[in-house]
DNA sequence: CGGGCCTATAAAT
DNA sequence: TATAGGCCCG
C-alpha cells in the first residue's frame, strides 16, 4: 500500500505531535483505515463486525475532543489499474479464510485469521456514514480514490490537513497530512514543503521518485527502490530512465507516464460545483482509454448521489435516499483547550533545562513543586521551541528523585534519548544521582484475548478519561519457559514480557525502590498475523543502564 | 569485504 | 511493521 518506503525515507523531515496543536482546524479523514482497524478487532474479539460503529466512533470523538473539525471521506469505486492488485488481494483473503475453516483450529485463532482477512464492504460504509450523520459530522463518499479526493478538498480550502494511514497523500499533492495516528491523539505530521525542500525536488520530481519506488498503480522496476530512485529524479540524465526501461522493459516507460497522469487528473468530486472534476484540470481533453484509468467521470445527479452514500460502492446501483450532504455547522461544541492560556515553565530533562509552557487552567490546579509529565509534545513559537506539558502528576513528598539543585520547579525527570554512555568515564560524579529513563517494548501483548482487553481498556482510560495508567514489573520465577522472566502489567494486569536478553539487566534492579516505570505508549497495529494493541514502557532507574539495553532501547519507537 | 539498499517473510517469557 | 539475508557496488 502506498509507497515502497517512503515513510522511513523522509521521515528526518517529520514532527511527532498531537492532534490537539491543530485545535480548530479542519481534518480531511480518510475513513478506510480506520474502517479497516475496526474491523479487524471486531471480527478478532467477536468474530462478527458487530464493533465497528462503536470503534469507528471512538475514534471520531478523539478527533471531536481535540478541538478539531473532522471531515470523513470514503472510499468510492476502485479504479481499474487497481483492479489486478485487488484480484492477488482476494485470493490471499481467500487462502487466510481456508485455513480458518480446518477442524484443528481453536476459534479464537479463526477469529485472528478472518480479521486478517477483512475487507470493506458498502454496507460497513454506511454504518459509519450513518455514526457522521449522528454527530452532525461532514463526510463525503469519493468518486473513486480517497486519497485523490483528499487531495482535492486541502487544495480547495475544504480542510486545513488530512489524515490518512499511508504516504500516498503526499504524492497528491496534499500540503499537510498527518499519518500513524494513535487514539491518543499523537501522530507523525509531514508537511510537503519540508520534504521537497530537504530533498531539493520540485513536486513533479516527488512524484517521478515515488511512483518509481513502487506505488499500487505501478509495482517498481526489481532492484529500484526509494534510494534509487531518489538518484534517478535528483541527476535526471536520461541513462537511469534508460536503466528503468532497459530492466523493466519498453511496457515500463509507458506505463510510468500513465500512471504520472492518474495521480495528476484522477477524478474528484468538487464540494462547489457538485461535480466530478479531475484533480489537477487538463490542459487538453485526455485520450479515451487514459480518462478511463483516471476514473471516467459521472453525470451529476449520480456523481451528487456517490458522494451523500447513496451508490452502492461495489455494484453502481442507487441503494439508498440520503438527501444532502452535512451543511457546514458552526461547530461551536467543546474544543479542549481553544480558549486557555499557555504558561511558561522551566523543564528539566535529566541535567538539561528546557522550555515547557503548560495551561493556564492545568496551573490552576497545581502547586509549585516536582512534577512528572506524562503528556507532552513539541511546538515552536517564534522559532523557538517548546515543550508543552499537558499533563503534569505531583512526585510523591517522599520521592527518591533527587534533582540535585533541589530549586527548580522542574518536571519530567528523564534523560534525553541521545544520552551518551560511552563517555560514560568523563563522567565521573553525577551518574549515581542521575535517573535514566529508556522505553522497553513489552512483548507477547498479542497472546491472549485477556491481554489485549486489558489495554484496549487502558486505551480507553486515556483517551475517554485522560487517566493515568499504571504499570510494573515484576519477576515471575515460576515461569515454565524462563525462570527469570519479567512479567509486565498495566494497572496490574499481566500483559507481556520484557525481552529475555534483556531480564538479566532487570533482575537486579527489581526491587529497588528508585526503579519507575510507567507507560510510554499503547499503539493499535495491525500487522502480519496479528491485530492488536501494544505497549511501551518507560522504566527509569537510578544510575545507567546497561549499554546493551541501550542499544536495545534504541529499536525500540 | 563492508555497507547500503532492496526484498521477502513472519513472533513471544 | 520489523528484520534478516542476499545482492550490488565501491
Amino acid at each position: 500500500m502506498g509507497i515502497n518506503g517512503l515513510l522511513p525515507f523522509v521521515k528526518k523531515y517529520s514532527k511527532e505531535c498531537n492532534l490537539r496543536i491543530f485545535s480548530g482546524q479542519t481534518a480531511a479523514i480518510d475513513a478506510s483505515c480506520w474502517i479497516h482497524k475496526a474491523l479487524c478487532v471486531s471480527i478478532d474479539r467477536t468474530g462478527s463486525r458487530e464493533r465497528l460503529g462503536g470503534i469507528f466512533e471512538a475514534h471520531l470523538r478523539i478527533v471531536k475532543k481535540s478541538g478539531l473539525i473532522p471531515f470523513v471521506v470514503f472510499d468510492g469505486f476502485a479504479l481499474p489499474e487497481k483492479a489486478s492488485e485487488h484480484e492477488g488481494q482476494q485470493i490471499a483473503r481467500e487462502k487466510i479464510l481456508k485455513q480458518a475453516e480446518k477442524p484443528d483450529i481453536s476459534k479464537s485463532e479463526a477469529n485472528k485469521l478472518q480479521s486478517r482477512a477483512a475487507s470493506m464492504t458498502f454496507e460497513d460504509i454506511v454504518v459509519c456514514i450513518n455514526i457522521c450523520l449522528a454527530h452532525n459530522v461532514k463526510y463525503v463518499v469519493s468518486p473513486y480514490e480517497t486519497d485523490a479526493q483528499i487531495a482535492h478538498m486541502l487544495l480547495n480550502g475544504h480542510a486545513d490537513f488530512g489524515i490518512t494511514e499511508d504516504s500516498d497523500l503526499l504524492v497528491y499533492g496534499c500540503k499537510k497530512v498527518m499519518v500513524k495516528l494513535n487514539l491518543s491523539g499523537d501522530g507523525e505530521y509531514f508537511q510537503l514543503a519540508e520534504i521537497l525542500g530537504g530533498l531539493n525536488l520540485s513536486q513533479k520530481q516527488f512524484q517521478q521518485m515515488c511512483i518509481a519506488a513502487g506505488c499500487d498503480y505501478l509495482t517498481n522496476v526489481k532492484g529500484v527502490g526509494i534510494h534509487t530512485a531518489f538518484r534517478f529524479v535528483k541527476h535526471s540524465t536520461k541513462d537511469l530512465l534508460e536503466l528503468l526501461v532497459k530492466k523493466g522493459g519498453s511496457e515500463y516507460k509507458n506505463c510510468f507516464s500513465k500512471v504520472e497522469t492518474v495521480f495528476k487528473h484522477q477524478t474528484v468530486f468538487d464540494l462547489n460545483t457538485n461535480s466530478t472534476v479531475p484533480l489537477e484540470k487538463c490542459e487538453v481533453d485526455l485520450s479515451e482509454d487514459v480518462q478511463y484509468l483516471c476514473g471516467n467521470k459521472l453525470a451529476d445527479g449520480y456523481a451528487n448521489d456517490m458522494a451523500v452514500g447513496n451508490i452502492n460502492t461495489k455494484s453502481g446501483e442507487k441503494v439508498n435516499g440520503y438527501s444532502n450532504l452535512v451543511k457546514d455547522q458552526a461547530t461551536g461544541e467543546q474544543s479542549g483547550h481553544e480558549n486557555s492560556e499557555l504558561i511558561a515553565c522551566t523543564q528539566l530533562k535529566g541535567t538539561e533545562v528546557l522550555k515547557g509552557v503548560i495551561l493556564k487552567d492545568e496551573l490552576a490546579n497545581i502547586q509549585p513543586g516536582i512534577f512528572t509529565c506524562t503528556s507532552h509534545c513539541e511546538i515552536v513559537i517564534n522559532c523557538e521551541k517548546y515543550t508543552v506539558l499537558w499533563k503534569l502528576v505531583p512526585e510523591k513528598a517522599t520521592s527518591r528523585r533527587s534533582v540535585s539543585s533541589g530549586s527548580d520547579p522542574s518536571v519530567s525527570n528523564t534523560l534525553p534519548d541521545d544520552y551518551r554512555l560511552e563517555d560514560s568515564e568523563d563522567l565521573v560524579q553525577p551518574i549515581e544521582n542521575i535517573d535514566h529513563c529508556l522505553p522497553f517494548k513489552v512483548l507477547g501483548t498479542y497472546h491472549t484475548v485477556d491481554r489485549q482487553n486489558v489495554l484496549e481498556r487502558a486505551f480507553t482510560y486515556l483517551e475517554e478519561h485522560n487517566r493515568h495508567v499504571f504499570a510494573k514489573i515484576e519477576a515471575e520465577p515460576d515461569n515454565p519457559y524462563d525462570k527469570n522472566a519479567v512479567m509486565s502489567s498495566s494497572d496490574y494486569e499481566k500483559v507481556g514480557y520484557i525481552a529475555k536478553e534483556l531480564t538479566q539487566y532487570v533482575h537486579p534492579v527489581l526491587y529497588d525502590k528508585s526503579l519507575d516505570v510507567s507507560v510510554k505508549k499503547i499503539r493499535f497495529c495491525t500487522t502480519y498475523c496479528m491485530v492488536g494493541y501494544y505497549l511501551t514502557i518507560n522504566i527509569s532507574k537510578k544510575g545507567l543502564w546497561d549499554k546493551q539495553v541501550i542499544s536495545a532501547s534504541k529499536r525500540v519507537n
